[in-house]
DNA sequence: ATGAAAGCGCTAACAG
DNA sequence: CTGTTAGCGCTTTCAT
């Protein structure tokens, strides 16, 4: 036996057992009841002959090919295989194949790899966008295909989003800050419209202005969402003439890297400079200090997006969507 | 325009053009000219309404859906990305869609999703098997289907293999380690059976009897490629009656681990113990100490999988396997 | 350079 | 409970 994969068709185990294809067919989705008697003969059909159903041609018929995109900017984020570990283990037991591309954040990508989801007929997408607006997305998707997006909402009531309620999880980082005794901080974002960095800045600034406390503008930076990125960030919020104290980043690996920049000036961490990161993905355990960071709950926003997307598979286009803000935590380490 | 995603087929296209289906097929795949004046007409045409070819029935008809499926134990390890991101860079410039499926390990798993990809006619797999044997992959995908095995290869010339060249980077470190004084090194490898585990310890054990070292039992542990499964081993070297003065690490999370079981031991590093890893992750620059390791090139392999699988693809099933081994490098840091 | 007809393998719609 | 017919949307013969 050299060859575990037969070429039968529906028709080859019709004839094997003597009924029709679409009793076999029925035998096998349970879509219509079929005697005990044929069910048995089909199935041993199907075992002798090693029958695999060709799921192509099943998708083209029903139109539905029980499969599913998720859609990342970065797989090497170790953010994403979190959510991908949730969205999967949701999905599979719902029988639908999971499956991840990566976008590298590029807008043009984000586009081709959704009209090609659409022309292969996948059954949903979930999708952290970085560079497309929830309207585009809608626009190239169309209503046909359901969507769920990761991230901000945009007010809008056509689209299911799940996102991570990064406001609590700041406030209590900025609230556990000024416990310490930091009156001054600063913030370090992701590039203007891109990523999640936008919505924490914002809720950075509330928390800030809740507790009475100033803010420099000289104090928040930008720049790309790696560890370089908070490198040169940090640096630049270092060198303003009355440097803070604390810096919040909208990501670990900016975090990572300010607190490269703290050590590249000679700072102490959390002694002279506290460090708070966003995501706790797991090399926030690893680094030294380790890193004090806001758990976003990665895992529960994959698991919440795949049962967000099953419920509008269920309910249908026209369902009112919703809207799923999940609680996130300071988890403190030794960072701040 | 609410909805930018049309139902337009081919045959719509091709009353709009004023042509046969099969002349817009032409006119869009290239295989077989069509008169530039018709080609107009019709790329006009497919704008106007903004025709997508439907890929599920393009796949079912021409058997093959230039999809292909990269298997992976477990996306959380780092080690993966850097492998997708090569494959990924090769075969969307060839056209193909690759998308990324977790097994968690699961030798079921494994055989559940590759049966799957067979059914799904995807045009190729390239999988990093954990627990299946080249023997049982070949059986379950059967010749249809073209796979590129990550890992060593069985000694059969029936399946392309792309691996890294351990043996090269795990004599450079182990020379190194000598060079530096060492004459009692350890290892800590996988579950037997599991992953690279078993060939690295063999070029492990190759390296140090070729420098004339003798190597005790003791100092040879197993567990999995985890930091828990690293801090555990190494645990247990530490403990036993004459530990060694370094330890090599079957993948960086073990070398985590084992660093974390020699501080917990009151062991300074590298003074102490000195500790090496394999792979050359992300982390492996970000833990402290650096972590001194063996870069493995994921991104070569990646690149170097979906290059052999499109000639594989090219050249049919018959063709002679190819077995591709890369080279390694020891990347010395702070950990040895 | 183009079209007509057939059919990929399956399931839905329509019968009994 | 089962079978017959039709057709998903496309590409491939085969014919001109």
């Amino acid at each position: 036996m050299i060859d575990g994969h037969s070429i039968a068709g529906i028709i080859d185990v019709a004839a094997d057992a003597g009924v029709s294809p679409t009793t076999v067919s029925h035998a096998l989705s349970g879509k219509r009841a079929v005697s005990a008697k044929t069910r048995l003969k089909i199935q041993e059909s199907v075992a002798r002959l090693n029958y695999q159903p060709n799921l192509v041609a099943r998708g083209l018929r029903s139109q539905r090919t029980h499969t599913i995109a998720l859609l990342v900017a970065d797989i090497s984020n170790p953010y994403y295989p979190e959510v991908a570990s949730g969205v999967h283990d949701v999905l599979t037991r719902d029988g639908y194949l999971p499956f991840v591309c990566n976008t590298n954040g590029v807008a043009e990508a984000e586009r081709t790899f959704l009209a090609e989801f659409v022309a292969r007929s996948v059954d949903g997408i979930i999708m952290h966008p970085m560079a497309l607006a929830p309207a585009e997305i809608r626009f190239i998707v169309g209503r046909r295909v359901p969507v769920v997006i990761i991230g901000e909402d945009d007010g809008s009531h056509s689209v299911d989003f799940v996102r991570s309620d990064d406001r609590t999880g700041i406030s209590a980082g900025v609230s556990y800050l000024h416990d310490q005794g930091h009156r001054s901080i600063g913030f370090i974002s992701g590039p203007v419209g891109i990523g999640p960095g936008d919505a924490r800045l914002i809720s950075f600034r509330l928390a800030v202005a809740a507790l009475g406390l100033r803010t420099d503008d000289e104090w928040i930076a930008r720049g790309p969402y790696t560890r370089d990125g908070g490198l040169d960030a940090g640096a630049r919020i270092l060198a303003s003439s009355t440097p803070p104290t604390a810096i919040m980043c909208a990501n670990d690996l900016i975090a990572i890297g300010a607190m490269d920049a703290a050590r590249a000036a000679g700072l102490a961490i959390p002694s002279d400079i506290a460090i708070i990161g966003c995501d706790n993905i797991g090399i926030a355990d690893l680094v030294s200090p380790r890193l004090t960071t806001i758990d976003n709950n990665a895992r529960g926003v994959g698991i919440a997006c795949a049962e967000t997307l099953l419920l509008r598979i269920a309910d249908g286009p026209d369902a009112v969507a919703r809207h799923t803000a999940l609680p996130t935590r300071l988890v403190i380490r030794q960072s701040a």
